[in-house]
DNA sequence: CCCTGTCTTTGATCCACGTCAACCCGGCCC
DNA sequence: GGGCCGGGTTGACGTGGATCAAAGACAGGG
């Protein structure tokens, strides 16, 4: 059996993590634990795992066992529905959380695929159970992030379904922007990790339209953009544009 | 003290409901509770509240310190941006939860308005807390069901995204119909609650084009529409029309 | 009963975005 | 180097749904 056990860990190539060092302390669950309650927590996440670009952390389908935190990289997550339509449903970076959507069918329900390589902690969801039952603050974090997950649902929601084209593009740009300041990044200079199908996708629109408002976007001023490479040079001005009212 | 105390019972007209003799068992949150855990909830679910058709069950920017229960009737949610810009982001019946998007940031996230008149069971999220550090199958069936939300949303992020207006009136007919079935009523005759405007703010449609697609329907013998009464005729025909891809 | 306001339907026109197609650019392999 | 290939850009054109406008249903109130 330890055979198997060594087995499995190379597989997975399980490296011992320490939520207490680790620098994402911030943003990913453990928040405001004492000593001895981030040494469970340690115990709890007791696997990384790496995810090359192109991969799939998780497939829909899949049976549920694990959320997992993002130590470094980058994902999509896609809905694939049998009629051919599929529509990416969201970007997710270090320190954020993927798998929520799976607890309720036990069943994962979307597909995670890394954009660039990345490494995740996988986090037995049944463990976090237990540890929640046992750890006030720790329970409440992650109600927490659910309940933040669901918001920014509805903000997508409201993006797709009340703005235009380039209203759309500046508030993903906008929000992206915001996410990467938070982690200590340059919010003006970045690298987009996906395609402008996937933002497309995303945006519910076509790769041609984002491809046009990226134009446009230049055009004007609000930003240099080189293929993936986008540098923001008047944040104001896609803000304005972004709450321009279509009509009174 | 008490006498402040019987005037705020009077204010939320606060009746004695028991979860343990509710209709609504399998759909709300007490699932697979023995005897003895049902006598906490009920101790937990302590205030009923009416609330009359038009009239706010909370308000976005409101502290929040419950999720509701419907008990009967039926509410919309939406969010309004500064802008002007407002979206509806859910229809919610009997047996379902209001305000998990309250918790992340201890405050409502949006408006939650009665399209008829209703009745709710206020659950106090912090004792829902407390109750499932001790109930371990309440804090599961509860994290499911936040879970369903996100796969909800991530469903309506599908409709909005890739579907056009014939499939998206589609999708949500059969959506409500199945829920009707779902609580016993008929699956294929039931009153809209909501307006024309309403349905195409969640859909991210104009009223006008809600109705031109009724009336579509109703000429190719889908359904039969008058006002806010609908009696679906052809349910595989509106299933169809959803699922038929626009391209390869 | 008519009057009023709200919701719904229907028609005519417009425009933002999708579609189709050509071309470009950078990376990779031979 | 040249050819290839997967993105990305750009242009020309078509169309689904928005917009504008008018009129019909229905409920409530005098």
């Amino acid at each position: 059996m330890s055979a198997n056990v060594a087995t499995a860990r190379l597989a997975f190539e399980v490296v011992k993590t320490a939520c207490s060092n680790c620098n994402l302390r911030e943003l990913c669950l453990p928040i405001g634990l004492d000593a001895a309650e981030l040494k469970k927590l340690d115990e709890l996440v007791s696997t990384r795992r790496r995810v090359k670009r192109g991969d799939h952390l998780y497939r829909a389908g899949q049976a549920f066992e694990s959320i997992y935190a993002i130590r470094s990289g980058f994902f999509k997550t896609d809905v694939l529905v049998e009629d051919g339509r599929d529509q990416v449903t969201g970007f997710q970076m270090a320190g954020e959380l993927l798998g929520l959507d799976g607890i309720s069918g036990e069943i994962h329900s979307c597909n995670a695929i890394a954009l660039e390589d990345s490494e995740v902690c996988a986090i037995p969801f049944s463990h976090l159970e237990g540890l929640s039952r046992q750890i006030h603050t720790l329970q409440h974090h992650f109600h927490k992030v659910m309940s933040r997950e669901i918001v920014r649902d509805h903000g997508v929601m409201m993006l797709l379904g009340t703005m235009r084209a380039e209203e759309r593009l500046a508030a993903f740009l906008l929000n992206l922007s915001q996410r990467f300041k938070a982690r200590g990044y340059s919010p003006a200079e970045f690298n987009l990790r996906m395609s402008r199908d996937e933002i497309g996708s995303y945006l519910g629109l076509k790769l041609e339209t984002v491809s046009r408002a990226f134009s446009r976007f230049q055009e004007e001023g609000l930003l240099a953009v080189h293929q993936r490479k986008v540098r923001i040079l008047n944040t104001a001005g896609l803000r304005k544009l972004m709450s321009h009212q279509r009509n009174g």
